[in-house]
DNA sequence: CCGATCTCTGACGAGACCTTGACGACCGGA
DNA sequence: TCCGGTCGTCAAGGTCTCGTCAGAGATCGG
């Protein structure tokens, strides 16, 4: 959930503003004026601002040089000026970027996504970690007591579908149809195959899983 | 100094941000299509890229999508089209601004600053080290023993793709996007030529490789 | 125009992987 | 006890993938 702080005088505007945020899964906070925005810019930290240079107390790249000196995040403005000169100037004064209104909403979003893409970055893929061996899911690789496993492509999409919901039980026919395909939802001997090789890689004790447990009858589950 | 690559088909405006891009302290490389655009990128490592959407081979948002899986820093989209659509679109393929056709050169170098200004890009481009060689993805060298090696643009391009996730398992489809190019994605061939080669190049013993390895119908994957 | 370098393409042997079948162990119900 | 069903194990076949080599085609600079 990102946090974004919109900048804007009118009423309508901030209100479609925040309607439209809010649907696509930010936390919205508003402010009418220059003063106020400078506040709750420093109270609430948002991870990006949309700011309209028309205000009625300050005028916007005081609002901008208000806000540059400690805040990192993207800064958005809106502005009715279409002209050059403004644009560079609030481009210069620290702004990320410039949209003349009237604008499509759309492509605000877009640019408001465009900003926040570069913020946080790397996505992490879980690390699955039992006691005996981790499965790192983003390297795709498998170790054992340290030391790495080689897994078949068959093998690795198999383990994967299992230790990716950790604890919870995997229907045969969800194993089949992730890792196969949907027509082989009947190939239940696959799974048997495929389940005994990991087993013998991975398990300490083959004969008896610890881990990629069988309930039988119903399918297959990974335990930590 | 920072570098600048301009995608574009059109001579007349190739020529003009050359000069106006020069005169403002950038060093200025040009492609005037999609393929010899992904080239100049992988060659040369811009600090910034600008894309005109509208090119003879590729389309733009394949070109966005060749950059995107390596390249990390901004790319500013040129475009006669000025629909919302549009800019959606360049912005969620990763496009990092958007400014349509004709435009004011000031307010495009205004852009370049700002998008330069949140990316000192030359964000430590790291020197990998094994016990038997050494990239230095800045410098774009590779020495095995003390001594430099010459490497192709192809063999590069590869090589780098891999090293610059050291241990992660890179899948043949991803190779052969950032290395190639959308269009080349089935051409696995490719992948075991120019591997045999890397590896003759820097691996002590290039029939049993330790660095390069090969995770058969997975990808390939560098291990320090 | 020529030569050098790089990229692409085809053929082949070797190896890895997937599939398939046979067989025994286990369990619950008749 | 017998019996059907499910599960685990093992091994062998065919298929696909991988590595290697060599040569044609393309590109670039002189």
């Amino acid at each position: 959930m990102t946090r974004v702080l919109v900048i804007d005088d009118d009423p309508q505007l901030l209100r479609a503003l925040r309607i439209t945020l809010r649907a696509a899964g930010h936390d919205v906070d508003t402010a009418p004026d220059g003063r106020t925005a400078l506040q709750q810019a420093a109270a609430v930290h948002p991870d990006v601002v949309v700011l309209d240079l028309g205000l009625p107390d300050l005028d916007g790249t005081e609002v901008l040089a208000g806000l540059r000196p400690w805040y990192t995040g993207p800064v958005l403005v809106l502005s009715a000026r279409a002209d050059s000169q403004d644009k560079v100037h609030a481009l210069d004064a620290g702004a990320d970027d410039y949209v003349t209104k009237p604008f499509d909403m759309g492509e605000l979003l877009a640019r408001l996504r465009a900003a926040l893409r570069r913020g946080p970055s790397e996505a992490a893929e879980p690390v699955v970690t039992t006691d005996h061996f981790t499965v790192d899911l983003a390297d795709r690789q498998v170790t054992v007591d340290g030391t790495p496993v080689r897994l078949t492509p068959t093998e690795w999409g198999l383990l994967e579908a299992l230790v990716r919901h950790p604890g919870r039980l995997i229907a045969q026919r969800q194993l089949l149809q992730s890792v196969w395909g949907p027509a082989y939802e009947k190939e239940t001997h696959y799974l048997r195959v495929y389940l005994a090789q990991l087993r013998r890689k991975l398990e300490p004790d083959p004969a008896h899983p610890r881990y990629l447990r069988t309930e039988p009858g119903m399918g297959y589950r990974f335990t930590p």
